[in-house]
RNA sequence: GGGUCGAUAGCUCAGUCGGUAGAGCUGCGGACUUUUAAUCCGUAGGUCCAGGGUUCGAGUCCCUGUCGACCCA
């Protein structure tokens, strides 16, 4: 029984050398608490401490004139000022000299290095030994310029605010994925990408309000939790409500919801929607995701392709002129290109993609029947370089009740995965957003059919870079009709599969109230996210995904 | 669900043919009066993911499992 540790809460067999630098932090907090100084103290306002308190970044402003071509700082204009400032921040950097040290400090703004020195400091020179990485602390002093240029604040008071008892990561950085989502407190603080891409995600978030907004939109908030599902095809959470001993599930999508407001006379509604689908994790879904929907009366599933190219550009917009460094730079690096969309029947898409993969017109025909020659057509179509999944597409095409079914299921083999490749700005470099339009009524239980042809619904999807952002069409407002359908998803349900609609009485009963001619709209915020700024995986832009439990 | 790769110090990673567990950073002690990944000297830090197997001997080879990453569904 050697070194029996105690006292620390975490993991029990937590790394000894992790305890001992946690100790090591300890035991300056004592050291400050036994010179009488608060650890973590609380009385920073300008009220307590006289002065105010001004962000690093105000402080490099107020120095503007004094600022070379180089981004350094004239040392004789800034001394020259006699400025002097209160400031505070989290220790990023802490260098020692024989008389001198340097503390860079971190805010919200930006950095800046306290330069301090032992006769300016006087008595809290010691203080300094109490700090390290991560700690915040104050400053208060004069404005600087060392020799090399750099903006500098020589204190002639400093303290600790806020003793850290963990360290930050080395400047080798925080890489193992996994611990950066579970410390995402710690991963803002040592990658310095995470928060601009954070950042980003609020700056779509709130260009989306203030499009919409702009155009007459009403924001709502709809339930969560209900005691049917509906407004998507998809595997639910369930939860219980006590009181009323009621089981509920979480949504899964607001659709029925935003209609109903329509029903009541909101004619324009949108709302930032958390969803929730039990479903797998990957790097494309999390079991909580953000979706956008709005619905608009009077306008159909093609006022609705016009306004998406809008809004996407007005995105793009914001982005570069809200945080113009990080956007271009996620700009410059994207294939895909938002100057021009393309529109396409799902009809013509797989047309065109049996086409370029040198294939018969009649292969969604005879793909499910035993004597598909199968292999013949997967060497033609990869002689034109394209690889298709023929086991899942065959499987998919024998599952099929309709003709419809099997124009989708044709479409999802042949034609969606291939959508980067086959649309494409003039020049090639890069792809552009393309429209897929005119669904089978089959897969679309709550569009509206077409009055052109009843087999078909007016809805799009649209997809960037072969990715599924949006979905969107003109809405079914016949009751019976719409009834029919219902029908048809609980005897799916009946027959076993598990991704389909509840029958929603009282949705029946609003539309039987009378919904004018609508169109409505979903897009996944996270998705959006991940195609602004160029995230790989879902979880780059979740501040918090769901991962296991920690093991002990 | 399938495939590929991975798990070694607080962090980032080496570890050859199977032969005493390594480096840099961080920490701690020291030097240095303007540093920017400072530099220099010293020092501490390990259940090599878990379990089994082969072997005189396993971080290394084999099997099983756990967890993770990426790709596909």
């Amino acid at each position: 029984m050697s070194s029996d540790r105690q006292g620390d809460s975490s993991k029990s067999d937590a790394g000894a050398a992790e305890a001992a630098l946690i100790a090591a932090r300890r035991a300056k907090t004592e050291r400050v608490r036994a010179r009488g100084d608060n650890p973590f103290a609380n009385d920073v306002t300008e009220r307590e401490r006289g002065s105010a308190l001004v962000p690093l970044g105000d402080v490099r402003e107020h120095f503007g004139f004094a600022r070379r071509e180089d981004g350094k700082y004239d040392k004789d204009k800034v001394g020259e000022a006699h400025a002097k400032f209160r400031v505070a921040g989290r220790v990023l950097f802490l260098r020692s000299f024989g008389a001198g040290a340097f503390v860079r400090l971190r805010d919200r703004t930006g950095e800046l290095q306290l330069y301090c020195q032992e006769p300016v400091l006087g008595d809290s020179y010691v203080r300094l030994e109490d700090l390290d990485l991560g700690d915040f602390v104050e400053a208060e002093g004069e404005a600087m310029a060392t020799d090399k240029g750099e903006l500098s604040i020589n204190p002639t008071s400093i303290r600790l605010l806020t003793k850290a008892h963990r360290p930050l990561p080395t400047k080798t950085s925080f890489k193992d994925v996994e611990q950066r989502y579970r410390m995402r407190y710690v991963d803002l603080v040592a990658n310095k990408d995470v928060g601009a891409v954070f950042q980003a995600r609020a700056t779509i978030v709130s260009s989306l309000r203030s499009f919409f907004d702009n155009r007459g939109f009403i924001e709502v908030e709809t339930p969560t939790m209900g005691t049917i599902v509906g407004g998507a095809l998809a595997k639910p959470f369930s939860t219980h409500h006590n009181a009323l001993d009621l089981k509920l599930f979480m949504r899964i999508a607001p659709e029925l919801y935003l209609k109903r407001l329509v029903v009541g006379g909101f004619e324009r509604v949108y709302e930032v929607a958390r969803c929730y689908r039990n479903e797998g994790i990957s790097t494309r879904h999390n079991p909580e995701f953000t979706m956008l929907e709005y619905y608009q009366a009077y306008a159909t599933y093609e006022t609705l392709m016009d306004q998406t190219e809008e809004m996407l550009r007005f995105i793009d917009r914001q982005l570069l002129e809200r945080m113009p460094t990080s956007a271009k730079a996620w700009s410059d690096a994207r294939p895909f290109s938002l100057e021009r969309f393309a529109r396409v029947p799902m009809k013509a898409a797989v047309a065109s993609a049996l086409e370029h993969a040198g294939l018969p017109a009649n292969v969604p025909e005879l793909v499910g029947t035993a004597d598909a020659p199968i292999k013949e057509w997967a060497k033609t179509a990869k002689a034109k370089g394209r690889e298709i999944d023929w086991t899942n597409f065959r499987k998919g095409a024998q599952k099929c009740d309709s003709k419809g079914e099997l124009l989708f299921a044709a479409y999802e083999y042949l034609a969606e995965p291939f959508l980067a490749k086959d649309y494409r700005t003039e020049d090639g470099t890069k792809s552009i957003p393309v429209f897929i339009i005119d669904y089978p009524f089959e897969v679309s239980p709550l569009a509206r059919k077409k009055d052109s042809d009843p087999m078909l619904v007016d809805r799009f999807e649209l997809f960037v870079e072969g990715r599924e952002i949006c979905n969107a069409f003109s809405e079914l407002n016949d009751p019976d009709d719409q009834a029919d359908r219902f029908r048809a998803q609980v005897d799916k349900k009946a027959r076993g599969e598990e991704e389909t609609m509840d029958y929603d009485e009282d949705y029946i009963r609003a539309l039987e109230h009378g919904l004018p001619p609508t169109a409505g709209f979903g897009m996944g915020i996270d998705r959006v996210a991940m195609l602004f700024t160029q995230s790989a995986s879902i979880r780059d832009v979740i501040l918090f995904p769901l991962l296991r439990p920690e093991s002990t």
